[in-house]
DNA sequence: CATATTTGATACCGATTGGTAACAATAAAC
DNA sequence: GTTTATTGTTACCAATCGGTATCAAATATG
């Protein structure tokens, strides 16, 4: 259990790091979508032979499934981190509108949601790993909501359950509606008209 | 220009009529997914030959629109139907959520919003019939908001077009989530919650 | 230097895709 | 009954899919 475990690259060298690799097929997935992105593909446009790619990741689900876990740590956690600010119902939801209409890391949609709506085209690793950070998001959603009615600021009637799966699908139709190319003026304005059953906005219907 | 010029069916007739055919692949895309339904495939469970099949519809873009052609004629001709009786907006509204979220017909989804959502893959014909059936929803919705705004039912500052986006959109969701195996309930009570800016349901929170 | 190890290149595999070319069988029209 | 039109059957096509076997090239370790 010393230094000696670390694992030494004997052999000819990587000539392209797995993070690269990783990074390729991410954003080619990202850009377009994983079922319209052949493991060819992804091998072609990262310099990678093939041989190699499937002696790294094992199966195409293995690699979608790195993938994702990458997308996750990269992007995702971006959305969570929102959440827990800790700052108030209105400022924070605003904080998830703007990113998911307007940020031009969003611009073609969200690679997590695009692989939930093709799930049933992903290898049985991935999409489990879909369902997990599905209920991951769910989770936060919930969290978040908790405290906001804890603070008084979210009395409705309605459950947290729901009120957790409502915000999750709205801001999935959004991400979504950008994928289709919708502009950020348009899924602002639906996104804040969804949203405003968690209370109006500040500006607008004073009444 | 007599009668002369009717198509007489000569030679071998057809064992399998073309609206059969229809039915069957319209049925077989419905369950699954256009993308997931190969031509080979409704060729086998429609008991008819491929070549036959070319025939009739010339490629798979003449096929998957003929589908849509029929879809449209005996499916979403009953959404606009709602849309059309010219009733009050609660009335109108609970009666789209009623069929979205509860219609056995519906069960796995709505086949319009399938293609729609996998347009990309779909050839030029079919491609450009997806966009016309979206812009014949979209001005569905926005007559009857505007019906709705004409007998003062819906005052709020949100424009026309916008609501007729919105609603388009919730709907449509409440349909994807009905392919993914949601649950009525669920997908009855997210789908109330966000058309509940239209003006609040007869129950709950009368203030 | 010699050896072990890992890479990339190439070529291949079986399966499936959308789409066709021939051709025999069949039935309506004449 | 002969002709004509249309069907189904069979077999095929090139392209692409995910995945692999083989082997030479290259490099770190010894």
């Amino acid at each position: 259990m010393s230094d000696t475990d670390q694992k030494k690259a004997r052999g000819r060298p990587r000539k392209m790091s797995n993070d690269v690799v990783l990074d390729v097929a991410m954003n080619a997935y990202w850009r377009s979508d994983p079922a319209d992105v052949s493991v060819n593909a992804v091998c072609q446009i990262a310099g990678v032979s093939k041989p190699s790619l499937y002696r790294t990741f094992g199966s195409e689900d293995g690699l979608t499934r790195a993938v994702l876990d990458r997308y996750a740590e990269k992007v995702l956690s971006d959305v969570f981190a929102i959440l827990q600010r800790g700052r108030g119902m209105r400022v924070t939801l605003d904080a998830l509108i703007d990113f998911a209409s307007a940020d031009p890391r969003m611009e073609t949609g969200c690679l997590f949601y695009k692989m939930r709506s093709g799930k049933h085209r992903l290898g049985p690793e991935t999409r489990k790993r879909v369902d997990e950070i599905g209920a991951e998001a769910l989770a936060g959603y919930a969290a978040f909501l908790q405290g906001r009615r804890d603070a008084g600021e979210w009395p409705g009637p309605v459950s947290l359950d729901a009120g957790a799966k409502y915000l999750s699908e709205q801001i999935a139709l959004a991400f979504m509606q950008r994928a289709s190319g919708v502009e950020p003026d348009g899924i602002r304005e639906m996104l804040g008209l969804a949203l405003s059953v968690f209370g109006e906005p500040s500006v607008d219907t004073p009444n």
